[in-house]
DNA sequence: AGGCGCATTGACACCGGTTTCCTAAGCCGC
DNA sequence: GCGGCTTAGGAAACCGGTGTCAATGCGCCT
């Protein structure tokens, strides 16, 4: 009762629903009925119930909520994505969208082939209640994950190349056009021997971008022989491995577009270890555009997606129901790529 | 009471407490001293309860418990840090402590000099009721920050170069001996005309390697003129930049050690630019050992911190308490940093 | 035998919200 | 002016666990 003054949350205790409901002068029902917006209170008990809520400085314990409403608020994202930027980014993007709204992000890495991955996921989800979760690829791209969470009754967002789901429940990236984007560019250098390492095969991406390249590429009358149409594996060492296979070819090709950067980057390095000179002898252009496409020497040429966009897009998707949208149109603004031109392709010359 | 095969988790409904009590045939408060390990249970009841625990498959909800305990089960990480690689390994190393125990880890980016820094931890702390935070550095040597944390009576551990509180509080990094190690790697190469790019001087880190630095140096009788031992800011730009004014002395350095990879990437740019080539023409060593270190060419030799194990440690001290392990007395494997080496250090020659 | 102290256990309120059910008031048409 | 319908708001149970405190039973002491 001895308010110091009230302005805000002074006391070691914070404000319950009781406290308001008592200043307010309405039961604590009512405040409840503020709180979440329930249509049936009369505006000027709202206004009364809101300057309490303002003056005490009370926030719902989430916990409180959550156990009476059997779902927590917290949002999760799981991935078994090894790229630490796209981790981060994304995570970047999923907090911007949950600012200020209650929700935190809990993070949950996994791993596809592991015998417990589905055991592990339904105890994440099941014990903490998870208001959703937001999964960029591959997992984004797993049918029995997927089946899970609808079984679970946990709402999702899917981050993919493709549309594998309803809209409501998908973030697509125009991955297609992004490699068509860096076939365009190779082109107009000049280049006509140009070569491609695809990634691992079972990510919906690799066979996504090599289809753009490879379109945009027959669109110029330019085609690429099966020589010259590699599969790696995403990482590194697969960039190095198929960078020098495409370098012992007898003609071997005057550029090479290698769908992540790990590669670009192991494709440099088999160059060099043949004593190469880059740019002059081979032109590479790189997919992700990491930090370090800036910094390596010659600086890479590689094509961006909005990482962190896309990962507030997702958490927006899965927040939509409770700003009141309608769960199925968000009108989703298209993920487009942009290639970033830099020094690691050059003209044929 | 229509029980169907009670074996475990089947129908839809999770178990709770009171159907083990039935099952168990005593209260449900008893059940929750089963749960919490309490040390009044008779060994026989501890069983009988245990079993019907695993009978129904029972896991005790954490929003409820968090609720009568008026602490949650979340972890929050807080960090400050730009490098996504380290970030997401020490997220990983947390989740290994945290696998298994009821504890999920919540991630919160923030930045130092954001006005509202103290208000978001604050509210995220006390909001979610965090059962305690672990912050990697810069955050963690921010003194205001850990102020309000405890203030806010909310446990935390602290990773930094310096043990800068509690031993229950920190998990050290002896960054001395890792700048040190290089300084011997490129002494027993023979350089004696050896460069040092100091990172942002409000990191502890930098002050501690640097010192790490030239203490070794000056044990092998070699000491770092003003102009060897610049300022950078851990970021490549600066690298850059302190590259190009190393080079351009009359009587430039042979060889270069820089706190970090960043701006061991930039000084490669800035010999590049003038048209070194390396390694021959300058030897370069940094610090961090990011996964582009073994990517770049020439592969950079670089020191590496254990990061995963750092957040793993991390993690097991604040979950210390709940193990029934005394708070003070956790012995503490010192984090001592190994040299990579690879090939952007050689012989002077 | 009676009393004491300890080891165990349960009844009941409580954590901080929400939901269910119900009441009373306001408004309509007749 | 009255019944019926809609709406604002309250009482009490409930979400799934925990704390408090008292009750029970038992061995041991004098």
């Amino acid at each position: 009762m001895s308010e110091d003054d009230s302005r805000s949350a002074k006391p070691g205790k914070r404000a319950t629903i009781n406290d308001v409901a008592r200043v307010a002068e309405v039961s604590k029902k009512t405040v409840s009925r503020v709180i979440n917006q329930s249509p049936f209170v009369r505006e000027d008990t709202r206004e009364r119930v809101q300057a309490a809520i303002d003056e005490l400085g009370f926030v719902p314990d989430p916990q409180a909520r959550g156990l009476a409403f059997r779902r927590s608020f917290l949002v999760g994202m799981i991935y078994d994505q090894p790229s630490p930027t796209y981790v981060v980014n994304m995570q970047q993007g999923i907090l911007d969208a949950l600012k200020g709204s209650g929700f935190e992000l809990v993070v949950h890495p996994c791993s596809r082939n592991s015998p417990t991955l589905l055991k592990d996921i339904r105890g994440f989800v099941e014990r903490q209640r998870l208001f959703g979760v937001i999964m960029p690829p591959s997992v984004s791209e797993d049918d029995s994950v997927i089946e899970l969470l609808q079984e679970l009754d946990c709402p999702y967002v899917r981050i993919a190349s493709l549309a594998l789901d309803e809209p409501q429940n998908m973030v697509v990236t125009n991955d297609w056009i992004g490699a068509a984007e860096a076939a365009q560019h190779l082109a107009d250098l000049g280049h006509r021997r140009i070569a491609l390492v695809r990634g691992l095969a079972s990510f919906r991406s690799s066979v996504v971008r090599g289809q753009g390249f490879i379109d945009a590429l027959a669109e110029r009358g330019i085609d690429i022989p099966a020589a010259y149409d590699l599969q790696g594996a995403y990482t590194y060492e697969s960039g190095v491995e198929a960078g020098h296979a495409l370098l012992s070819l007898p003609e071997p090709p005057t550029a090479i577009f290698t769908l992540n950067d790990d590669m670009a980057l192991g494709v440099m390095q088999a160059a060099r270890e043949r004593g190469m000179e880059l740019p002059r002898d081979l032109s590479i252009v790189g997919f992700d555009d990491l930090p370090m496409a800036a910094r390596v020497w010659p600086n890479l040429t590689s094509v961006r997606l909005p990482i962190r966009d896309m990962g507030r897009m997702a958490a927006e998707k899965l927040l939509a129901p409770t700003r009141g949208v309608d769960p199925a149109k968000l009108q989703q603004p298209e993920v487009r790529p942009a290639l970033v031109v830099r020094r690691s392709a050059i003209p044929l010359g």
